[in-house]
RNA sequence: GCGCCUGUAGCUCAGCUGGAUAGAGCAGCGGACUUCUAAUCCGCAGGCCGGGGGUUCGAAUCCCUCCAGGCGUGCCA
């Protein structure tokens, strides 16, 4: 719709003024702050002011003259200092509403010019632990990136990096192996920065009831190896069925120890040295990221011969990259944020465009019960797990918790207020207008009141300010959807839906849809069922139940 | 010190690729259920958009600067 406007504009724009040539104006077609306004809005005429050297008001009360006659607009009229504002008739709203019949489940659906292939890798925790709150957040944010960019038209795939070897792993290990040990009756002294949790007793006590005597018996190293690779195994798992409960599921999960074992780890770092960016220096050797703007080299093959952390992430994205995907998208905590210019520097120095890579940053999650902060420590063990959140308040109030924020900014996830069956909660209220349409149905269906379809309604029965309103929102959730998955920001789909359902919860109180009046009834009734079209498959795109009643 | 992010109503936050009188939820106050679900709705109140300067016809939005907070700044992962 809004496209139809802008090049209604540019075409009236450019037979005015042919002065302004035939190359593509840009005009920029907005959505007016106020309804009186009208529907759209564009500033074009104060933009080309400078240009035609007439004033903003000539230039827009030619253009507006010229497009009152275009059937497409109920008026147009120029209004300020020269802002030019349309307004559509009733019926064209109702158009588009053919649009949400025709496509059903797939409305806000669209294609993209070009479709990319995506990647979107996120979590990725390593398996030390059990999934926290904040890996929660991630995994919403990043599961919904990758249904919006799905539903945008992409060839979207998901990906899980498991961090499955390195000193992490060695220390969860020898976590386990020393939780073994003390409960077969040796005299241990636990260190500090060691997994403190209870999860590691619980591995190493079903460890020591299965092959207890055998690990006993071992070497220190290889049993401890053993504890690592069966701890990792069960917390995988774990994690795995936490996700699952989550509503998230990955198209692939991609092992770190898979790098090295297919030596794609020297090969990576082969290649970046053919193109000249590895130099050695003070016994080690570095990648060169100074040289696309961060603040200095970083060191890939330690003095000891060990490769670093930063090695395997480059050995991964080559990997990656190499797959063919236009845009890789990663999800990082906001504390890794620091790694950014040398992972840019990694893709541009492979022969890609840095923009190639897009990091989506998570921000802390701060748990609130009872108005008081809930601290955690990863290492302490006293963290708040994923599976407990979604056991207290359920998957979609968490889901719709994590992505009601900008995923770059602090959240506060209140859990009582999350865990509330009452007005409070912010995700019934959504529901809600999907659960009353729903039981309008069921009340038209009693009555015998047959579904209405798009060629039967007449327009004229649902013209008024709220109706248009909702035709107007309801029209415009395609946009959203593509917005939201271009700017990577899912909580812009969570605000639509909240303001679509607060119209819609107006109407309902105002207008009772089922009346006697069997033409008026069948155009409400087919209007709030694009409603509950719009907001099923809006929940759907965040990973959320629409119920049918609550 | 340097870098990134943030600062908008009592609280939590939208709005930030410049537009007209800055929005929402919660909390507060006052109203609406014999009618399709009151988990709803209506009304009231609440703001030097952190401070200052600049660019512009126009700035919460862009630039500079200062202040406050968070994070980062390992041959850790």
């Amino acid at each position: 719709m809004k496209d139809q406007v802008r090049k209604a504009v540019e075409e009236s724009l450019k037979k005015q003024f042919p002065e302004l040539g035939g190359k593509s104006l840009d005009v920029a077609v907005d959505y007016p702050t106020q309804e009186r306004f009208g529907d759209y809005t564009t500033n074009a005429a104060l933009q080309l002011a400078a240009t035609l050297k007439k004033s903003p008001r000539e230039i827009a009360q030619a253009a507006a003259a010229a497009l009152a006659d275009d059937p497409l607009f109920a008026s147009v009229e120029m209004a300020g200092p020269g802002f030019i504002n349309f307004t559509l008739s009733p019926r064209t709203w109702f158009e588009n509403l053919r649009e949400v019949e025709e496509k059903g489940e797939s409305y806000g659906h669209s294609q993209a010019t070009p479709s990319k292939k995506i990647q979107v890798e996120f979590v990725s925790a390593n398996p030390t632990g059990p999934l926290h709150v904040g890996h929660g957040r991630g995994a919403a944010v990043g599961d919904t990136l990758a249904r919006l960019l799905k539903a945008a038209g992409h060839q979207v795939e998901t990906e899980y990096y498991i961090n499955d070897i390195g000193r992490q792993m060695k220390v969860l290990g020898r976590s386990v192996y020393l939780r073994l040990l003390e409960l077969s009756g040796r005299k241990i002294t636990f260190p500090d920065d060691h997994y403190q949790g209870e999860y590691i007793r619980d591995i190493a006590r079903r460890l020591l009831e299965e092959k207890g005597e055998r690990l006993l018996a071992m070497e220190e190293e290889e049993a401890i190896e053993r504890c690592r690779g069966a701890a990792a195994n069960e917390i995988l798992g774990a994690i795995r069925s936490d996700l699952d409960a989550f509503g998230v599921h990955f198209d692939r999960w991609f092992s770190e120890a898979s790098l090295f074992e297919k030596g794609e780890v020297a090969a990576a770092l082969e290649d970046l040295k053919k193109r000249g960016y590895i130099v050695e220096r003070d016994g080690a050797t570095w990648f060169a990221s100074s040289r696309f703007g961060d603040e200095k080299d970083r060191v890939v093959v330690r003095q000891d011969g060990d490769t670093t952390y930063f090695a395997s992430d480059i050995a991964y994205h080559w990997d990656k990259f190499r797959r063919g995907y236009d845009l890789v998208i990663d999800v990082w905590g906001a504390d890794h944020h620091g790694y950014i210019p040398r992972m840019k520097g990694v893709v541009a120095a492979l022969g890609y465009k840095p923009e190639q890579l897009e990091v989506v940053l998570i921000q802390l999650v701060n748990l609130l019960r009872k108005g008081e902060k809930v601290s955690m420590s990863t290492r302490g063990g006293t963290f708040v797990t994923l599976r407990e959140v979604l056991d207290e308040v359920g998957r979609d109030a968490a889901r719709y918790f994590f992505l009601m924020r900008r995923s770059d900014s602090p959240l506060d996830f209140d859990l009582d207020l999350a865990r509330s069956q009452s007005n409070e909660n912010p995700v019934f209220y959504v529901q809600y207008a999907h659960a009353r349409v729903c039981s309008i149905e069921q009340k038209a269906k009693e009555a015998g009141v047959p579904i209405p379809a798009h060629g039967q309604v007449d327009w004229r029965r649902i013209a008024s300010a709220e109706e248009r309103r909702l035709m107007k929102k309801i029209s415009r959730f395609p946009e959203i959807v593509a917005q939201s998955a271009a700017h990577l920001e899912p909580h812009r789909l969570v605000y639509f839906l909240h303001e679509l359902s607060g119209d819609f919860h107006h109407y309902y109180n105002h207008t009772r849809v089922l009346i006697d009046d069997a033409e008026t009834s069948a155009a409400r009734f087919f209007l709030v069922r694009c409603v509950k079209r719009v907001i099923h498959n809006g929940l759907a795109l965040l990973g959320i139940t629409a119920p049918q009643r609550m």
